[in-house]
DNA sequence: CTCGGCCCCCTACCCGGGTAGGGGGCCGAG
DNA sequence: CTCGGCCCCCTACCCGGGTAGGGGGCCGAG
């Protein structure tokens, strides 16, 4: 019986390479591809693969969104795939978000092939799985991790961020000063220091040249939408 | 009569999808594989490729400096094969480094597979060939070129950045504090100070912040490679 | 040779950014 | 109601980062 898989990225050299590199597996079969989040929910109700590799980063609809769709389907629909989470870096909101969504893992990109393959073997055996450095990630957060929010929490922030700092980090990573970004958001410039102090607390970041990197390489910000 | 290929990039999985891909073609043959710019160099001096697929930006040597090498090979070294430049993004000084150095051509990753596969053909063959992105701003460049280096002028660089500057720069990139950065490349702080004054008078930038969102933006630097 | 570009280094200075440690008001959950 | 999270604001302080304006050596082009 083979593994039915779907390949959800955005480049279509990266789909191509993927099919390829499964493809040549006795036991995987890939059905279908697509170029975004939004377009692969809809490929995955038309062909319900067992496994949706999915890149996180994409446009339309990112994979932690379409993530979400597919582990919580709305009423009538009755396929649930595994979803494999493709990424090219360990931002740990990331793997929260995505575990909390239901994905069955998440890999590195640049991870050896053949771990890619017995990946999909094992997520598609109803195994979880994760990359041993998402792995030791994930450990280290929980270790120095203050029983912050309860249980349950309100919602999925950017590493615990509130809308705010969110905002503040965006305006960080626009390449405004604290100055502007208080007369932007129309407030005291301490108040502004404040809440990038927070937010550099949070994310474990040593200045504002730190912050402008994570919000690229977490997504908040992407190059050309300046 | 078949192409016979080697790949160079510092991603695993990357190198195996592709191979993968030219593999399937009867008419190529991936004959090697490297992880960096220097090894690179190592297996196309030894398997004399037709045809050297060369990522722009690896570890040890990155794939123009590896260019350079295979284009204008020392005496006794007789081998030269055709070197098609493979990147995620299309930063001009690249473009102009490459050519200068004599590689046949300039592919963007996420070009369709089709694309990459013609290209290894019309390289083989002896032809130049440029992704038409690549292209148009190829133009553009030279359409709003003021006048600046004359004529031959002495190298291409980010927006008139030394080697030195544009490295400084990269560091700065990485979230590197000046103290770290005059440790890496064992240079004085002021030093460093210099250098990262001169970048921003250099790109019109504020502070680093701004510096970093500059290398993200022109692709110096790309989320996940981190 | 001279000259220009690059690289490395320096003193002196200041300000923006970040830290430390406060306070108050609002609001939704329990 | 109380409590916790969030948001906004404050003083005080310091240091890293950036500016201004120097200097010297190397090297390739002319």
């Amino acid at each position: 019986m083979t593994i039915r898989v779907i390949i959800v990225d955005d480049q279509a050299m990266v789909r191509a390479g993927f099919a390829a590199l499964l493809a040549a597996q006795s036991d995987i079969d890939v059905v279908g591809e697509a170029p975004d989040g939004r377009k692969g929910v809809e490929v995955s109700r038309t062909v319900h693969p067992d496994v949706v590799l999915m890149d996180v980063r994409m446009p339309e609809m990112d994979g932690l969104a379409a993530a979400r769709e597919l582990l919580a389907p709305p009423v009538g629909v009755v396929h649930r795939p595994k979803v494999l989470m493709l990424t090219t870096f360990d931002v740990d909101d990331y793997v929260y978000e995505a575990l909390r969504a239901g994905a069955s893992g998440f890999l590195l990109k640049d991870a050896p092939p053949a771990d890619l393959i017995s990946a999909v073997r094992v997520v598609a055996a109803g195994d979880a799985l994760l990359a041993p450095s998402v792995t030791r990630r994930l450990i280290a957060d929980f270790a120095r991790q203050r029983p912050a929010a309860p249980s349950g929490g309100p919602a999925l922030r950017l590493n615990g961020l509130t809308p705010r700092e969110t905002e503040v980090l965006e305006l960080i990573a626009r390449g405004l000063s604290n100055q502007e970004i208080a007369a932007r958001l129309v407030l005291a410039e301490q108040t502004v220091k404040t809440h990038i102090g927070r937010v550099l607390a949070k994310l474990g970041l040593r200045d504002r040249a730190q912050a402008v990197i994570f919000a690229y390489e977490s997504g908040l910000v992407t190059p050309g939408d300046a």
